[in-house]
DNA sequence: TAAAATTCTGCGAATATTTGCAACAACAAG
DNA sequence: CTTGTTGTTGCAAATATTCGCAGAATTTTA
């Protein structure tokens, strides 16, 4: 447990909810200025292989990391606000069982971000039929 | 709808089954030598747009696409042995159709990767249970 | 301790993808 | 035909992330 590491992994555990890879060498650069963004990306995949963090696709290249003992949930993206809507992690348990029973395959859905459209920007779109130019 | 255009339509088209944006930039500039990848890129992101093809991340900066005309489905993608396993369209209609019900929220679920450890390789670790050095 | 082996790091380069911009092409109006 | 408008391209630079490597730090062995 390297001084670098331990600051990766403080930094993680004190955002407040997602943290991304840029935020955290930059927090982590403030007092140890000369750490290297490769070192903050391998301590981040080391953390995420010991079940510690888990990492997230939320698109359009935002990747955000999350500590695992900070509860398990999952989000749906809606790929036209950027609005992230929070979901149970039981909502997925159930095709993650499914995975398991029918392909004996451990489907590996800690923290996933799962793209697609919300309410609101579907009744937008509804109201709105006359697009035009 | 352009001559470079075509070419990466076609491209995607004639591919056996995913193609990634590489390969199919080599195709394309064999026949017409000064088109740019980032036509092809800003192609695909069109053809993904119009419904036309898929984009799946399979893990593994392996990014494919996918024509829509040639069947739904997606992919169990094993992180140790790096195999895929085809997956009926049906086994996720079950979650796109709650997450409509439950948060009005249509998901992009058209083509996905879904990572885990497969049947195999889950076999192996657990008859090798001396890892070790 | 000293030497050897291992692990971790910073650095710079490679990778895949996206973006701004200016030239270019297609096309409509005058 | 001349002009203005719009959409598409190539190029070069930016972005986020990964990788090879050689030196530093650590741990193991003798
Ligand atoms: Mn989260
Ligand atoms: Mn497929
Ligand atoms: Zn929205
Ligand atoms: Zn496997």
């Amino acid at each position: 447990m390297t001084p670098q590491r331990l600051m990766i992994v403080e930094a993680v555990e004190n955002s407040t909810n997602h943290i991304g890879a840029d935020e955290i060498y930059s927090e982590v650069v403030a007092k140890y200025p000369n750490v290297n963004v490769s070192t903050v990306y391998r301590t981040l995949e080391l953390l995420e292989q010991l079940g510690l963090v888990t990492k997230t696709d939320l698109g359009g290249g935002r990747v955000v990391y999350h500590p695992v003992d900070k509860g398990h949930h999952h989000h749906l993206v809606c790929k036209e606000c950027g609005a992230t809507i929070d979901l149970d992690e039981s909502v997925l348990s159930s095709l993650k069982d499914s995975l398991l029973r029918q392909y004996q395959f451990v489907a590996d859905l800690r923290h996933l971000g799962i793209q697609g459209v919300c309410v609101n920007c579907r009744q937008h779109a509804s109201q709105k039929p006359a697009e035009s130019k």
